[in-house]
DNA sequence: CGGGCGGTTGATTTGTGTCAAGGAGGGTGG
DNA sequence: CCACCCTCCTTGACACAAATCAACCGCCCG
């Protein structure tokens, strides 16, 4: 007989901005799935910086980058009011035949986690900061889902400028310089806690011009 | 009546150097666990430029970061006279109940495969030149298994430096400046296709410094 | 011998980090 | 409601590491 791995999994939340749905050290015992909201995944090294790793929205699934490890090796942070679904995998072996289905499914996460691990070391690298921001918004965009009248795209920023710049690799400084240069350039619009696409065919021309010609196919 | 995985496995080389395991947009089926040899892999844009995404040695499993795609998504080149083991993953299934076994092989390599390139992210952005070709030493000694008397180690590179430099997000000047700086401050000796490792706890401390105190923790 | 590729070196430019300072917004307490 | 503070963000002047451009060497291989 083959219990629904759905009785396995129960709802969590709401967890309020700034709230850990897991932390650091914490024994690595669940994924998540995100079912509203926004979550960062952070590092922070001895003097007490942090580093940002990533940034997930509903459909994703967080603790996939602890697989392997006894503790999660993240904090995972809402940046803002946040649901999610726990789905415990030390229990997963009482599924039955049904496991090998689970396992496929993460295998395939797993596997779309490394190709975007992967895209953004290769790229990443060759992209100057201007650059790196519109790729930013880009995948916002297509992870967020935005009310998008002829092609002029309103993108609220659920993190903050630093967060921006840390997962970038770049400085606070240079963020908010890049972004008063692409809006010198007509380009966005730059408000605090929204970015404005004004030229998504410009942007997207811009994205491309590597400077090392890598990858103008993915455009 | 359960088969044994080893029935599917066959053995497949020499690949001579230069030589392919697989190549993009060759349909994926199949993951290589390399037996001797050394492989890189790369990606080539439009304009002909190849991009390192690895080194991989025996007892590394190749085709992972194709995992979820229908093709290969890097070539796959052998440096060295290389053998491998070629693992089909389309006949798994033949294999019953210990697809489970073999599923979660496959869970933990892509965990260890999403740390590695987590860690490459967060890590390699933070590193001046010298320090991320010293960290890519250090990577190769852990891998290669040196013959090491007295804590001078002389390190064989099966690489061309043009592919370390890709690899590393550099130029080819920037890698021969910085192995020149290395090697006037005493710590290396740059030959063609070796390095000596001539200092290593000064190598280990310079690693370390990190310009904004990254992971000090890891050393 | 000659061509090509990998590697090295030098002169120069440039992008982005660094340092220092100031501004805008939001929250808290009087 | 205002004053204060704190955090996030922005701006400017400057420094520096690495990219760029150009040239050259040495090795391998036809």
């Amino acid at each position: 007989m083959m219990r629904d791995v759905s009785t396995l999994i129960q709802s969590k939340g709401p967890y309020e901005t700034g709230e850990r749905i897991y932390k650091i050290q914490d024994q690595f015992k669940s994924l998540f799935i995100i079912k509203s909201g926004v979550v960062k995944l952070e590092k922070v090294d001895n003097d007490g910086n942090s580093h940002i790793s990533g940034f997930y929205f509903p459909g994703d699934v967080i603790g996939l980058e602890s697989i392997g490890d006894e503790q999660y090796n993240y904090n995972a942070i809402a940046l803002e009011k946040t649901w999610v679904c726990e789905i415990p995998l030390d229990r997963l072996e009482s599924l039955g035949q049904s496991i090998i289905a689970v396992q496929q499914t993460i295998i395939t996460l797993l596997g779309k986690r490394v190709h975007q691990a992967d895209d953004m070391l290769t790229r990443g690298r060759y992209l100057s900061s201007e650059q790196r921001l519109l790729v930013f918004f880009e995948m916002l965009c297509k992870r967020y889902f935005i009310q998008t009248i002829d092609s002029k795209k309103k993108l609220h920023l659920p993190m903050s400028k630093v967060d921006i710049a840390s997962y970038l690799g770049m400085r606070p400084e240079s963020v908010s310089r890049a972004l008063r240069n692409l809006q010198n350039q007509g380009v966005i619009q730059n408000h605090l806690k929204t970015i404005e696409i004004k030229d998504l065919n410009v942007a997207k021309k811009m994205i491309c011009k590597s400077r090392w010609g890598l990858l103008r196919d993915k455009c």
